[in-house]
DNA sequence: ACCTGAACACCGTTCAAGT
DNA sequence: ACCTGAACACCGTTCAAGT
């Protein structure tokens, strides 16, 4: 039996617990997943999921995590696109994944895991918004600023609805440099 | 004995319910504070709750109403005053409240009351909002989208705590026209 | 090391019974 | 009309016991 078999089978039996999660948290929503449901989704008994993670929470923030990551390879042809793009492709990538969105927020009070990868999540969008909105004109002492408002406005799409010529006219208000 | 002396008594018992829930969703939030906790604070009885309000939801509609209903009282001064100063009297006047604005944004799509109320909050808001907006210069062609801007701005400054700085630099930016 | 079944202390809510 | 105590079907989590 080779060397690596077990840390292989431990991940991959992690991998099918997040992807229930995942699935049942997305649709029917955190608060309406019981672990016993997220079990069931995942072949394995409730009590099996907390050998793989400390508690729900720290199975909410692997499920985001892994989104993010995802989300991340995906979008990385649009690096060097203008900001207005890759604000937009944002919202209508992450658009399925609001009520995630709206719990992690919700739970940042509650749980310091989740506050702590939410604080993460920031510094990294920030970092990434940063650069094309000064490639779209913004001054350099408003970029902060607008590095923050980009963020709260994608954050506000996800969890507001709007219709699609809407949604284009904010962000490309937010976007634009003065 | 009077013909409207019960109304008056149920009211006030409703009253203390709500300011029992108030304290208890701000402080501790909604999701950790269960309705035993409520109705102890309260002075009642889990069941009696159920007398005067359909279920939890109800209850934490009735108090972000009662709360929205004070801080208008309270804005009022500032209704004809520039947007910027609305935008961050709000930001400070409900701070205090992010719990429940997270709370709120993650049970619209569990409760159809919180929905319903979370909807009318923001038609009033960008009723208040706009003739501000307008009269610090917005474009009228921008108009709506400023003020979903604004209203997203405020939202993400209540869940996303900063210095007092940055918050005044992003109010300011999210108000000027251009 | 990994997984289970049984148990624990809760939870929101209901309902028959009281006044 | 108003309020209660007891009960219901859950919940997240723990733990002794198995392999």
């Amino acid at each position: 039996m080779p060397r690596n078999r077990r840390p292989i089978d431990r991940a991959e039996k992690r991998d099918e617990i997040v992807a229930a999660a995942t699935g049942l948290f997305t649709d029917v929503g955190y608060d309406d997943s019981s672990m016993a449901k997220v079990a069931a989704a995942a072949g394995v008994t409730p009590t099996t999921i907390y050998w793989y993670f400390a508690d729900k929470d720290a199975l909410l923030v692997a499920v985001v995590d892994h989104l993010l990551q995802e989300a991340l390879l995906e979008a990385a042809p649009l690096f060097d696109a203008p900001v207005v793009d890759q604000l937009l492709w944002a919202v209508e990538r992450l658009e399925r994944y609001s009520k995630l969105v709206t719990v992690v927020h919700a739970r940042c009070a509650i749980s310091p895991a989740i506050d702590a990868w939410h604080n993460e999540f920031h510094s990294l969008m920030d970092t990434l918004l940063a650069n094309g909105l000064s490639q779209a004109g913004a001054r350099s002492e408003d970029l902060e600023a607008m590095t923050r408002m980009s963020v709260f406005v994608v954050e506000g799409l996800l969890t507001h609805p709007l219709a699609l010529e809407e949604r284009r006219q904010i962000i490309e208000l937010v976007a634009r440099p003065r």
